[in-house]
RNA sequence: GGAGAGGUGGCCGAGCGGCUGAAGGCAUCCGCCUGCUAAGCGGUUGUAGGGGUUAUACUCUACCGAGGGUUCGAAUCCCUCCCUCUCCGCCA
């Protein structure tokens, strides 16, 4: 959410803001409804300061026991007045609100304009990327051959887009949520474990809903949300806290699957691990004051890159331009590993700065001295990594002409001291 | 799921429908006092929105779990919902 008084001092700066990121929105009418409102709630606390003062007359003349009769009948249709305006603040007041949440974030100045992913500008790479694999297999292909990815088995149980990892794929997967943990522990982090299933304030306060419902599994009887990313509870677990400015920066990280409907994919997009509507992921998420933010956002991106050094799979990192940016990201970097199977890249990592637009939905703030008044946190989180796709290359990429594949030095003893799997 | 209790300021805890933004205590911060690791005295300390100011000051409105209702007027009465706690049941 954008501070509405931003909106209303600055409205070219939010109109250009909405431009790059290539949404519609009627901003002229937003405004003329937001003078509206505030025109009324003048009016509306005029007459209830008029009543205030006529209401302690009347305690007055009560007490004194004389008669009130006269401004008491005037005080009703004062009371009469104050609900009819009241009642239209209240109207209008929810339709700016409602406005207010599908108003996306503003790109930050640095975000390179672009209108689709290949306007995205390469930051850097690390690691050697080998072109010309020993045998371009996609790793859905090796996974079944070596038998720890069984996709017609994930389809029996959930349809098409669900997997099941076997014998060393699953512990490969456990494995590696250990390492990428372990790694973030270290990094700083504090490390969560958090609930699956969040209320739809969560899913408002980090920005999911309500443009994305469509995308969300969603519990009707009990109003709950399966999380897309952990990305929603971990940073919602302050909502409407005032956090201790001393206590800042606040990092946590958190293993969780992901649920996603992933509503209008479709073909070669979601073959194999690529895309799928569960997967696991670790994620990690910072609070921050406004002035650290992009700092943090940098070291954040180093976080999740040394995951990669770790693991020996070269990358690269991809500044999204504005009209790839998330509803809700005002700056963010993909992490790409090189899929030679595929002969494709794949998003690994999404690290973004929201600035304050969370904390303003979800009501997050510190205070930087006792005597100062609460300001909005920055928020920003990151992969650290998604699995699906991570193991995908590791298959792909530590694929070895007998067919076995090398599991990388740092895994192996997360895998009980194996360092290939084979048939 | 059933029965009961309760949700008030940073915390504890009062609060007959009218001068209660809210007693009292603790804590906080400021000052005074005192020569001893403390106590005493006085004062201070919420959030949001509007008006106002260069910025303060100042001022208005709202907020006692949330949302409705009754009333000239609600923390206080009525309804609905949410949450917490205790007991019982059920279950990994």
């Amino acid at each position: 959410m954008l501070d509405r008084k931003v909106i209303r001092k600055d409205p070219e700066r939010v109109r250009e803001g909405i431009r790059k990121k290539g949404v519609e929105f009627d901003l002229d009418g937003f405004l003329e409804l937001d003078e509206r409102l505030r025109s009324l709630i003048t009016e509306s606390e005029r007459l209830k300061h008029e009543r205030n003062v006529v209401s302690n007359e009347i305690s007055r003349l009560k007490k004194e026991k004389k008669d009130a009769t006269e401004i008491l009948t005037a005080m009703k249709q004062t009371s009469v007045s104050i609900k009819e305006i009241d009642a239209e603040i209240k109207t209008i007041s929810a339709q700016l609100d409602e406005l207010a949440l599908v108003i996306p974030n503003i790109p930050h100045d640095s975000v390179p304009y672009g209108t689709c992913p290949d306007h995205n500008v390469e930051v850097r790479r690390w690691g050697e990327i080998d072109e010309q694999p020993c045998s371009p297999m996609p790793h859905w292909e090796i996974g079944e051959k070596l038998g720890v990815l069984d996709l017609a088995a994930g389809s029996t149980l959930g349809g098409s887009g669900f997997i099941v990892l076997r014998g060393d794929g699953a512990l490969l997967s456990r494995a590696l949520i250990n390492l990428m943990l372990d790694i973030h522990r270290r990094q700083g982090y504090e490390e969560l474990s958090v609930p699956y299933l969040v209320t739809r304030d969560c899913m408002i306060g980090t920005g999911q809903l309500p443009k994305l419902e469509e995308d969300m599994y969603h519990c009707e009887r009990d109003g709950l949300f399966l999380i897309p990313t952990a990305e929603v509870p971990v940073t919602n677990i302050h909502r409407g806290e005032i956090l201790d400015g001393d206590r800042l920066t606040v990092r946590y990280t958190a293993f969780s699957p992901c649920f996603r409907r992933e509503a209008g994919s479709y073909g070669q997009e979601t073959k194999g691990l690529i895309r799928v509507h569960q997967f696991d992921k670790v994620e990690m998420v910072k609070f921050t004051q406004p002035e650290l933010s992009y700092d943090e956002l940098e070291s954040l991106l180093d976080d999740a890159c040394e995951v990669l050094q770790v693991l020996e799979i070269p990358y690269r990192v991809i500044e999204l331009c504005s009209m790839d940016l998330s509803f809700s990201a005002a700056k963010c970097y993909d992490i790409e590993t090189f899929a030679p199977g595929l002969q494709r890249w794949l998003e690994v990592s999404s690290c973004s700065n929201f600035e304050d637009f969370q904390a303003r939905r979800a009501n997050i703030r510190f205070r930087r001295a006792r005597s100062q008044k609460p300001e909005f946190v920055h928020t920003l989180n990151g992969s650290g990594l998604a699995l699906p796709r991570v193991i995908a290359t590791i298959l792909e990429l530590n694929l070895t002409p007998t067919g076995k594949v090398r599991i990388p030095k740092a895994l192996v003893p997360y895998m009980g001291g194996m360092e290939y799997l084979e048939e």
